[in-house]
DNA sequence: GTCTATACTTCGATAGAC
DNA sequence: GTCTATCGAAGTATAGAC
């Protein structure tokens, strides 16, 4: 009977092992249905959480039969991991043509304080802590990003300066990743105090290793 | 009919508005059978997620039948808000006995950095996203945290250090907590680059600000 | 006060129709 | 290649038995 359905034993993204053979057949790449779903399982995520994103939700979301979820979907993980993977692509690219413009350090710190992803970050981050898939696309996406950072920050001035002081560029980046963490989470939550302080705090030290004086 | 179970419409903790009034009778609060239904939930988010505690899954983790579940929390939002106010009433006793035992920078620091409740931390933080009531508990706890900080931080001589350098102490916790919170994560992720560079740094910024030389 | 029998909704997934 | 009919498990919740 080959792994049929939930029939019996944990939901399928808990199952652990051989995944399921399974020889269904799964709609085309390109299809304009698959990309809607992908659209509506974003929408679904940011405004209700993971949690939300059923088969029966998202294909609400989308106008179209909760079926076709599974058509073109072996299992929700698979639509999981292409939302992440579509916004963590345009993420880096949007990231290196950034730096690639103008790259400093006040870029670097302004393309991690614009993130409008917060939702989405804390979403993937818990989904990761139980999806072994997902966990492992989302640490990828971590250390191509990192490189990333860690690479622009080796490029530029400023970036000198921060290894001459004798400042791990590698703790730069974690500190300003971390705060900027915070204030979104906190503001999701209503919290604000100190947040202006802080912003101008770490502004200021921005300016300071760009022109020091 | 007033309000029966999800007949129609989205997910009890969806609804919005005025909630079900629903006279349904509610087990007692030093029941032993609650607590233990408490400690299962706790487990469950733990190690599958807030996706997972489910009535079923909780009872079976207890050992008990799934609508004890019902009998004694009168939605799910109850149970996850019992869970949450537990574990952070401890946290906060934890934190004001060792502060008071050694009020300086470096018990502030390790005790944010030794947060064991990464994960717990994180499924909360997706939780109060998208339900209100859990949001208010979340934000509730970290006003009171975030307050009994500063009253340390303003108590000891490196917080008057602090702020005479010109650093704003809420940027200090924020960085703190920053940090700290990303630390954890990456970990989680199984990233682990430029962490104890990152450790090593602070603690040389905290042994500065606690004994300037 | 404590627990169970039961209702019925929503879920993921597949096989098979177009 | 695209979609639908349908299955059986898992979900929340209530009314009523002990």
């Amino acid at each position: 009977m080959l792994s049929t359905c939930l029939a019996s034993g944990p939901p399928t993204w808990q199952r652990v092992g051989v995944s399921a053979p399974s020889t269904r057949r799964i709609g085309a790449e390109d299809s304009k249905t698959r990309a809607q779903l992908v659209d509506a399982a974003e929408l679904v995520l940011l405004e209700e959480g993971y949690a939300a994103v059923t088969s029966r939700r998202v294909a609400a979301r989308a106008g179209l039969k909760p079926q076709l979820v599974h058509y073109y979907f072996r299992a929700m993980d698979d639509l999981f991991l292409e939302v992440f993977r579509r916004r963590a692509d345009e993420n880096l690219a949007r990231f290196e043509h950034e730096i690639a413009a103008e790259p400093t350090l006040r870029t670097l710190w302004r393309f991690n304080v614009d993130q409008r992803g917060a939702v989405f970050t804390i979403e993937f981050a818990a989904l990761a802590n139980h999806r072994k898939a997902i966990r492992a696309e989302v640490a990828r996406y971590a250390e191509r990003y990192r490189s990333a950072q860690l690479a622009a920050l080796a490029a530029m001035p400023a970036g000198r300066r921060i290894a001459e002081v004798g400042l791990p560029p590698d703790a730069v980046l974690l500190l300003m990743t971390g705060v900027t963490q915070v204030l979104g989470l906190e503001r999701a939550l209503g919290m604000t105090t100190g947040h202006q302080a802080t912003l101008d705090f770490i502004d200021a030290a921005v300016a300071d290793l760009e022109a020091p004086g």
